[in-house]
DNA sequence: AATTTTATTGAACATGTGTACATTAAAATT
DNA sequence: AATTTTAATGTACACATGTTCAATAAAATT
């Protein structure tokens, strides 16, 4: 049974001591073994839930990316997905990624697998694509779409990036009429 | 001395142990071990010039991402930095991916770890960036030159990233065209 | 050619990885 | 409450990791 009470404790102790240690230590320093000895959890018990300790974060990514989507989807729907009346106050994902700027900053680190930038690129690319039905955008042909929609998914993860190089310090307002000033020079899905 | 023989022989030994390997296995899955067993080189040896295999790998990636700024270059050279002249079978950055395409391939692989990505980021936004001040086009003000600079230097990478996601099927003939007309309808630096 | 310098080797050690399997214990089912 | 199911444990094994250090051998220097 999936729901067998053992399963839950097991992965939620995992879990915890996941983000003890994270207090303490970067994640690609983090060895299974020790997780295990700090969850008081048996070392073969790990292998027959997770595959390695990047799993186990996965874990927390995916809600943090579902918040995210959340943020980006703010301003669209205050606008009615119009996107001309958008100002720099209603976007949301500079603030959403400043209050979990600790899990970002592990996403973002040279160090780690590129898994956890895909899910953040996933998530944002469905968005948008979703968006442009919304706004009843003309979809172009297939391939086309496709490569747009990666090309303007990962300009905005761009801006992530040179934040995150800039260790946090630009502040998200700053950042919002950034965006807004970049869009407005440079919109793809214009009429 | 940085020139001794031994220290040549020991580092190409093993710079070529590991293109045999990848032959057979992908990068993520080659042990410090293997490689120096197949290289006779002892293990104790490798960890007085290399930390991981990673390192062994991004000696070939520099390589290969001087050649992506050649190719970044060249229609910007043959239209001496006139983007509007600009057109599809100049550029060659497509070319260059498809003709490195085994090394890409592990670049983009999501275990792989986001310093090759920043490698390929870094060179990709150092060239916008020159060609920008050889094009005399007004900087703007420090951050906002830095975050759009990151905008649009990701949002190249993202044509690779889907490139990559459809196995590098489009042709690059075919990708030349989109580029340009995403970069039509999308041109951040227009005057 | 003799000497000095230093890269490489080999061995050892503590720890981590991934897998296997019989045993135990805790949950679900009857 | 008794029984069945199965998750978790403990142990073992072969191999990998990262580090240390004395011994060796191959370079560079004289």
């Amino acid at each position: 049974m999936k729901h067998d009470l053992r399963v839950i404790k097991t992965q939620e102790s995992l879990r915890h001591a996941l983000l003890e240690l994270l207090k303490v230590k970067p994640l690609e320093d983090i060895s299974i073994a020790e997780l295990c000895r700090l969850a008081q959890i048996n070392r073969g018990t790990f292998y027959s839930h997770y595959k390695n300790v990047h799993q186990v974060f996965k874990h927390y990514l995916e809600v943090i990316v579902e918040d995210f989507r959340r943020a980006y989807e703010e301003p669209y729907i205050k606008t009615r997905f119009k996107i001309e009346n958008m100002n720099a106050d209603m976007i949301q994902i500079f603030h959403h990624v400043k209050k979990y700027q600790d899990f970002y900053q592990i996403v973002f680190d040279h160090r780690i697998p590129m898994m956890y930038y895909y899910l953040l690129f996933d998530s944002v690319r469905t968005f948008i694509e979703e968006s442009l039905v919304k706004n009843q955008i003309d979809k172009e042909e297939g391939t086309l779409e496709d490569y747009l929609l990666s090309y303007q998914t990962n300009a905005i993860l761009g801006l992530l990036i040179e934040w995150h190089r800039k260790d946090y310090q630009t502040n998200a307002e700053e950042l919002n009429k950034q965006l807004i000033t970049i869009i407005s020079l440079n919109s793809p899905f214009r009429n």
